[in-house]
RNA sequence: GGGGGUGUAGCUCAGUUGGUUAGAGCGCCGGCCUGUCACGCCGGAGGCCGCGGGUUCGAGUCCCGUCACUCCCG
């Protein structure tokens, strides 16, 4: 690791650990919640709403933002940090999610990905090495290899082999980072091997022999339930090193982030509290809201008083009527609250892991959450 | 007063030459959403087919009457 980008664990509880990485554009405290902003932009929110929640550091997409507006245009602009007017550290995704969720729109190959873009139809290739040149021309600070994310379920066979591809384009990933990227800029791993806790293992072990400054584990929270999630990071945290940070990627619900956290994982980022909260599903320290629910029609009270946010202070009621009349401030609202929802959770789980309690916390807001949802 | 049109789900409407348990959209009720093809997706409830007669093996469909709304002419 490069002194411009640095990792340090400040406190430890189990195997839960809480601390900070320290990059040029800011620190970024851990355990963190990234807020997925795939298309320059955490939808239905406003960049200084993002931040005033708490978050240190949101998501770009590779895929998405190379489509539109183009990755050149927007390197051409400033970069994505002043394009997106977020300041702070920006972590992009390399396509590799893509490569599963858009299938029917994509070939695979040893070179790399060719999609058939799901705007126009254009083909666009991406290949390791265009992967990082993208997130270079974005100027995001934390970036992450072109993998293939592998499908749930899978063969042994098929995960092996999607394993194999990946490791070898982290490598390419990694040469070509090597080449582009500027001071302070930093390049992630990611683990594959789908259920299967050997190639885990395997995926860890190859990535460690390449180095990276930071390890993901990818491929879960894709069907596979939560047990099974649950025991490949175990069984990845127990290989990676304790002096990097580890990313859980695309996870998850709170229950699924505290047993993760517990499991040594540093970072998450989700869509959940961006994509719920449109749909009008609320996030609160009292458990899930539906907001949707004929029961919150008349319901005066605000959606979550133990919440520091502005937006977690509106009336149920209105909530409810904006929600059904498929008004934008219904999305914007809920959508705020889940973000600041999931940065409070972070900031509680981050303190309790100081205080050696976080076991005890993860087991409150475990019940908070068990039944369906709150009153 | 005369002539025409329309009455089918809460709303707006489809319903072939009469033929299985009458459909759609919206609304309503509920569920789902995990590195965003996503202000989305899935499911459910809900109809004396205006009313009364008739023809027919069988009527939302045909006939008669009647009521309501609506248009045109006096």
């Amino acid at each position: 690791m490069s002194a411009l980008f640095s990792f340090a664990v400040s406190a430890q509880d189990g195997a839960a650990r809480t601390g900070a990485i320290t990059s040029p554009r800011g620190v970024i405290r851990t355990p963190a919640f990234m807020p997925v902003g795939t298309a320059a932009t955490v939808k239905a929110m406003f960049p200084e709403d993002v931040a005033s929640t708490g978050a240190d550091i949101i998501l770009g997409n590779t895929y998405h933002l190379m489509l539109r507006p183009g990755a050149e245009r927007v390197a051409k602009l400033g970069g994505l940090h002043t394009f997106m007017h977020w300041d702070k550290p920006i972590l992009t995704d390399s396509g590799g999610y893509q490569v599963m969720s858009l299938a029917k729109l994509r070939r695979i190959t040893e070179e790399g990905v060719t999609f058939q873009s799901h705007l126009d139809g254009a083909t666009v290739s991406l290949t390791p090495e265009r992967a990082i040149e993208v997130q270079c021309l974005l100027g995001s600070d934390i970036q992450m290899v072109l993998d293939e994310c592998t499908p749930h379920p899978a063969t042994r066979d098929e995960a092996k082999a999607s394993l194999d591809l990946s490791m070898r384009w982290a490598e390419r990933s990694k040469a070509a980072f090597g080449k582009m990227a500027a001071p302070g800029q930093a390049l992630f791993g990611i683990v594959q091997g789908s259920v299967y806790a050997d190639l885990r293992e395997e995926s860890a072990r190859a990535l460690m022999d390449i180095g990276f400054p930071g390890y993901a584990v990818g491929g879960l929270a894709v069907g596979e339930g939560q047990e099974a999630m649950f025991d490949m990071v175990e069984v990845s945290t127990a290989l990676l090193p304790q002096d990097r940070p580890r990313y859980l990627m695309g996870v998850g619900t709170p229950q699924d982030m505290l047993g993760a956290i517990a499991r040594g994982i540093d970072m998450f980022d989700c869509v959940m509290p961006t994509r719920s909260g449109r749909h009008g599903q609320a996030f609160t320290w009292g458990g899930r809201v539906n907001l949707r629910n004929a029961r919150f029609a008349e319901d005066p009270s605000p959606l979550d008083p133990e919440s520091a946010c502005p937006a977690a202070q509106y009336e149920r009621a209105y909530l409810h009527h904006l929600v059904k009349s498929g008004e934008m401030l219904g999305s914007m609202l809920v959508s705020y609250a889940n973000v600041q929802f999931y940065q409070e959770l972070m900031a509680h789980a981050r303190q309790a892991i100081a205080d050696k309690t976080f076991a005890a916390f993860a087991e409150d807001v475990a019940q908070r959450y068990a039944g369906s949802e709150a009153d």
